[in-house]
DNA sequence: TTAATTTGAGTAATCGTTTTACCATAATAA
DNA sequence: TTATTATGGTAAAACGATTACTCAAATTAA
C-alpha cells in the first residue's frame, strides 16, 4: 500500500499535518525533536509523497515535454538523451512526443502538455503550430536547432555557418576547385547558415561561386544519389561534394560508387552531422561533428533556469563544431 | 490566463460545479439544455480541464513511463516511438528514462515515476533492480524483449527461436556447411532463443553442431571484428557467419574485408535486427527483421488494457520476424 | 521585573476536480 | 387523489499536500 499521507504521519507522530509538512520540505520552523519524531514515523510508514497533490498546490509538476519529429532520428534521440540527462538529476522528468512533422498533431501534444501541466517545453520541431500555441500560456519553452518566429524564445543551435565553412574549407584543403552543394530545397535557417558558410570558404579562397553547383532537392538517400547521377550525366565537371547532411552525403557517395568514380581519388566528399554510419560505412565519410547531447543539455539546463526564475532573459547559444576527418577527404 | 476553473463555468451558467463536472464527463443525469449552456461558457471561457487536479481526485495520471537503457540505440528508440504512437490518441503521455544500463540509476527513475503517479510502467532493461522494485506498489507493467524474474508480468519478444532459425537456414541454403554463431557472452533470454533456433536449424539440414563455432563476446563492432580476426588467423575452416546482432555482423564484416576474404562468395553473412545500417552498408547484410514498431505497439496496447482493468490476465506475446535478403548471402 | 521578540506548532483555507448523498419537482402508476 | 419513481440538480466531502494566520511559551532585551 502506497497510500500512507501526511495525515497519517501527523496522527502517530502527534503533530499537524503543517508541522509534517514543513518537516519534509524544510521550510518554516520546528524544533530538531519533532524533526527526528516526524522523520521516524515516515520511515516506520514507508511514506512517499504524493506528488501529483504538491503539484495541484505548488503548480509546479517538475515535468517538461519534448516536441521531437521523430526520435528514431540519431539525431534527435541524442539531443533527447542530452535533455534526459539533465533533468534527471534535478528532479524532471521529460515527456516525449513525435509529431512526425505534422502540425495538427503537435498541436494536439501542446494542448496535452499544457493541460498535464508540464513547466517547460523544449521544441526541435520547425512546424508552424508552435507559434500560435506557444503564446496561448506563457510556458517557458527553448528550441534547439531552429528558428521559432517569437524572438523572445531562446534558440539552441550548432555553429552551421562554421560548419559550412571548415567542412567546404577541408575539401578545398585537399585541393578541390570545383565544389558542388548539396541542400535541402527548403529555406531553413541551418540550411542558409551552412551555405553561407561555403560561400564564405570559397571566397576566402578566391574561388568562384556558381550557383549551378548548389543542387537543391528533398533531404533524403534517393534524391541525393539521384540528384548527383544526373550531375554526372550532364558531365559537369566536379571534384568535391559538400553535402549539408550525412544522409545526402551518403546517396552522394551511392551514386558516385555506381558510376566507378573513386572515392577520395576523384572526387572527395564531407557531410553533415556525425551520423554514426558515417564511421562504418565505406569509404568512411569526413563530416561536421555536431555535439548533439550538449545542445540538448544546454537547453535543458536554460530550460530550468526560466523555470525558476521567469523574469530571466536568456540569449541564443552557438554550439561550436568539429571536423572529422575520415577517408573521404 | 490558463485558470478559469469549473467554479467560474459553474458560476457563470447558474449551476453548480457537479453539473459542470457531469457535463465534461458525460456522466450522471444532466438535461441537454443544461449541457448546452455549460458548454456554451466553456467555449467562451476557454476553459481547459486541470489534469492535475482530476488526477488527485481518480487516482489516474494518464502517463506512463518508460525505462530504457539508452534511447540513442535505434532499436529502443523504434520501439519506443511505437509505444508513443499507441498511447498519444488514447490521452496517455509517457516519460522517457535512459538508464544506461545502470542499476542504482534505474531504481531512482522507479522512485521518481511511483512518486509521479503514472499508471504504468514499460521496461526494456533487463537490470536486476526491476524485480524489487515492482513488487512495491503494484503498477501495472510490461517487459518488452527481455525475460523477467516475476512470472506475472506480461513479456513481448520478437520470434528470437524461429529468427535463429531462418538465419541459419538462409545460410545452409546458400550452401554454407561450416556455419560460425557469434553471441552475446552472457545467458539472455533472447541469445539463448536464437542460439537454440540456430542449432536447431543445423539439425534439420543433418549439419553436426560444433561448440568450437560458437563464438561468445561481448556485443559490440570492436569485440565481434577481433574474434573474427582470431578465427580467421586460427586457419577454422568456415563459410557462413550467423551474427546474433547487427553490429556484431558489421565487425565481422570489417574483418573479412581486412583479410580481403570475399562476401558472400568465400563467407555468407547474416545479421539480426535490420538496423538501418545494414541496408547502406556495402555489401549491404542480409539480416532478420524485428518488427521494433510493433513490438512497443503491442507492448502499448496491453499496458493500457491491464490499467483500465487490473484483474485482467495477460500472456506473452511473440511478435514474427523476418528474413530481409540483402547482398551478403 | 516587564516588555519585546523569537520559536515552535496548530488551525484552517486552498489548489481544481470528482463523487456521494440528498432534495426538489415532474411524471407516472395505483 | 395519493403513492411511487424518474429526472435534474445542489451541497459538501473527499483527494494530499502547502501556507497564511494565529497564538502560547520561551527567550532575550530594557
Amino acid at each position: 500500500m502506497g497510500n500512507v499521507s501526511i495525515k497519517d504521519i501527523a496522527k502517530l507522530t502527534g503533530v499537524s499535518t503543517a508541522t509534517v509538512s514543513r518537516v519534509i520540505n524544510d521550510s518554516g520552523r520546528f524544533s530538531e525533536e519533532t524533526r527526528q519524531k516526524v522523520m521516524d514515523t515516515i520511515n516506520k510508514l514507508g511514506y512517499r509523497s504524493n506528488v501529483v497533490a504538491k503539484s495541484l498546490r505548488t503548480r509546479k509538476t517538475l515535468s517538461i515535454g519534448v516536441i521531437v519529429p521523430d526520435i528514431t532520428n540519431e539525431f534527435f534521440s541524442k539531443i533527447v538523451l542530452g535533455i534526459e540527462s539533465y533533468c534527471f538529476p534535478k528532479g524532471y522528468s521529460v515527456y516525449i512526443c513525435n509529431t512526425g512533422e505534422n502540425e495538427e498533431k503537435e498541436n494536439l501534444y501542446i494542448a496535452d502538455l499544457e493541460a498535464k501541466g508540464v513547466d517547460g517545453l523544449i521544441y526541435l520541431s520547425e512546424v508552424g503550430g508552435q507559434q500560435y500555441q506557444i503564446s496561448k500560456r506563457r510556458i517557458p519553452t527553448v528550441c534547439i536547432d531552429r528558428e521559432p518566429l517569437k524572438k523572445d524564445i531562446p534558440v539552441i543551435t550548432s555553429d552551421n555557418y562554421n560548419g559550412g565553412f571548415i567542412a567546404t574549407e577541408e575539401l578545398i584543403r585537399c585541393g578541390c576547385k570545383n565544389i558542388v552543394l548539396l541542400r535541402d530545397y527548403r529555406v531553413l535557417s541551418t540550411m542558409e547558415q551552412r551555405t553561407q558558410g561555403y560561400m564564405y570558404a570559397l571566397s576566402q579562397y578566391d574561388i568562384p561561386v556558381d550557383v549551378n553547383m548548389i543542387l537543391k532537392m528533398p533531404i533524403d538517400f534517393n534524391s541525393a544519389k539521384e540528384c548527383v547521377e544526373k550531375l554526372i550525366a550532364s558531365k559537369t565537371k566536379f571534384d568535391g561534394i559538400f553535402a549539408t547532411t550525412d544522409w545526402l552525403a551518403i546517396g552522394a557517395l551511392s551514386a558516385l560508387k555506381k558510376h566507378r568514380i573513386k572515392v577520395p581519388q576523384e572526387v572527395r566528399l564531407v557531410g553533415f552531422d556525425n551520423t554514426s554510419i558515417t564511421e562504418f560505412i565505406s569509404p568512411s565519410i569526413t563530416t561536421i561533428d555536431q555535439d548533439k547531447f550538449k545542445m540538448g543539455d544546454t537547453a535543458a539546463n536554460i530550460l530550468l533556469d526560466m523555470i525558476n526564475d521567469h523574469s530571466k532573459k536568456h540569449e541564443n547559444i552557438i554550439i561550436p563544431v568539429e571536423l572529422i576527418k575520415r577517408e573521404t577527404t
